[in-house]
DNA sequence: AATGAATGAGTATTCATTCAT
DNA sequence: AATGAATGAATACTCATTCAT
């Protein structure tokens, strides 16, 4: 029993955020959720239905916050060249933060199964978004340089995560301002 | 009790191979391996001391085999260009064998914590030989390009993976060749 | 399943103790422990955090509901001498009640490690209880003679144990009397 | 794999006597013998029939020690008295050399049930042998006083390992000899 | 809204023993 | 005489979920 601030529904979220994220979905239990989140084990179940609606949940909420994390900094330049750069460096800005840890969606891509319909359906939609966000800013550019720089945005992100290294990203940004 | 043939240590580890990669680590359970193997629970053991060991043993021979199969694919051709081109649709071939499952060794990777340092070791070592790898082919051309190749070739595969599409490996081959 | 009254968690507790006391603790299985108290497994680790805090719940019990009956008896004498004869006569109706399966303490002990600091410290608190227990009924008596009654009055118990009879209480008795 | 002087046989009881007496019975598994003992699984159902018939053995060679050993303290000695005192010294010598463990039968007693009827037979042999040998020692003394000395013997080696401390040893051996 | 108690099925790992060579 | 491989049953413990209050 750690946490003790905002409501128990939000301390389990955020709980499970982290561990999520953190640990991976299938290696962390309940018990360490409703553990570190300070609730008992029915409350988890009173306001989320299952373990993976918590996922849902937790995959949801870092949708939003990740997006809006790289609409504040692409937001900082006005030019599309400054604004893919200012997206590449909230990648660095991530891996420092964050340990790392790479992208949540694609860890919990990794852990999902052909099944998994409702959380695959997820993690296709960020990126759906990602991609279209990219493209946007690259409103003027051809389809195919719109994804060339999506490609690397997403190498960026994984092989950091591998290597535990920002060259990834620096590398990758490098490129993707030559393209353009 | 299924498989049947083979020794008991080779059919631990296709087993491990096949649900280790198509269902995750941590959501295959050892149960599930001795059953699908035919094997009693203990022989496990007696062959490998442990999960992670027998985790460890999968990657190992996916690296070899999956390298051997890229090369076979490579050697195919002669000029760099074209072998890169074969790269990519090694990846292609893969996507329809393996029913778009991404790269093992990012998967495990999603599930692992900076303290699994031998099975991350394993995950980094197999990337960086087949950095090498595509870097040889394109030995005439500069490290970034070299990089370039190597990241839009890892982003094929991830977003084949998350998509269930081959579009990402089509196109990042396009692009890749652009560059050559 | 065999027990049903009283709630799980004193099941388990009144099981451990017949097992642990009877059979040992590394002879008794957590199996047999929630089988013989009709509880479910998990029930147990939702009572008690491991099978050793198990063992330590259990020698806690055992302490006090041991002196509780040591008192019992001593306390129908008023003369020092006379309470000693009862402590002795209090080990000849364990024996009988018991089956000569001897001290708890003394049969954990000989299970425990130099590392299982938790458990000796139970037992040696347990024995350090009893001599003190002893030597404020003999008061008036020079410390060896206090200890001498001790020893004999432990291997009273452990000698009747060893040979599935009486005779070491009643001659321990025998000497103790002597000597007071 | 650590032994690898003398035959298997001769390793398997050393190593069995080490680990049977130091960790008990019970909490000391098969694989930890042979793997102590360098040798393998099969060959210990070679020269033992079972894990038991390797506690019978380690038993019988521990009597023939352990009594050669007090025999050897005591031999030193001519009168009854001097002989007891060497008696308790060779207690106090044991402590030291083996760290507290105590009486290696009375150890296996405590995880002893009564179907162990073999074991039970070995245990209770080499306490009448010793109460035998410190009665002929006391050869000219009424019986009372021989078993008073042997129970006080006993309580010595006991108590001495329930307080990891030699005073249950110095003392009993001084309220011994002021029985003589 | 919140919780402590309860659970059946599952986790990874080890047990003592046997068998074919 | 000696061994490596194999095993069915057990080990302590945790899983995600439900229920009565």
């Amino acid at each position: 029993m750690k946490k003790k601030t905002g409501d128990p529904k939000q301390r389990l979220l955020d709980t499970a955020t982290t561990l999520f994220y953190n640990q991976g979905y299938h290696a962390t239990g309940i018990n360490q959720v409703i553990e570190e989140a300070g609730v008992a084990r029915a409350s988890l179940y009173l306001h989320y239905e299952s373990k993976e609606s918590l996922l849902l949940a937790f995959l949801n909420q870092r949708h939003i916050d990740w997006m809006a994390g790289l609409k504040s900094f692409t937001d900082e330049a006005s030019k599309p060249k400054d604004k893919i750069a200012a997206a590449f460096d909230f990648l660095s800005d991530n891996n420092e933060r964050e340990h790392f840890r790479g992208c949540a969606f694609l860890n919990i891509l990794s852990e999902t199964t052909e099944k998994d319909t409702a959380v695959l359906t997820v993690i296709q939609d960020h990126k759906k978004d990602l991609r279209a966000f990219l493209g946007e800013i690259l409103t003027n550019e051809k389809q195919l340089i719109k994804d060339h720089v999506y490609l690397l945005f997403e190498s960026a992100i994984v092989e950091s995560q591998l290597y535990r290294n920002q060259w990834p990203v620096q590398e990758a940004r490098k490129m993707a301002l030559g393209l353009l």
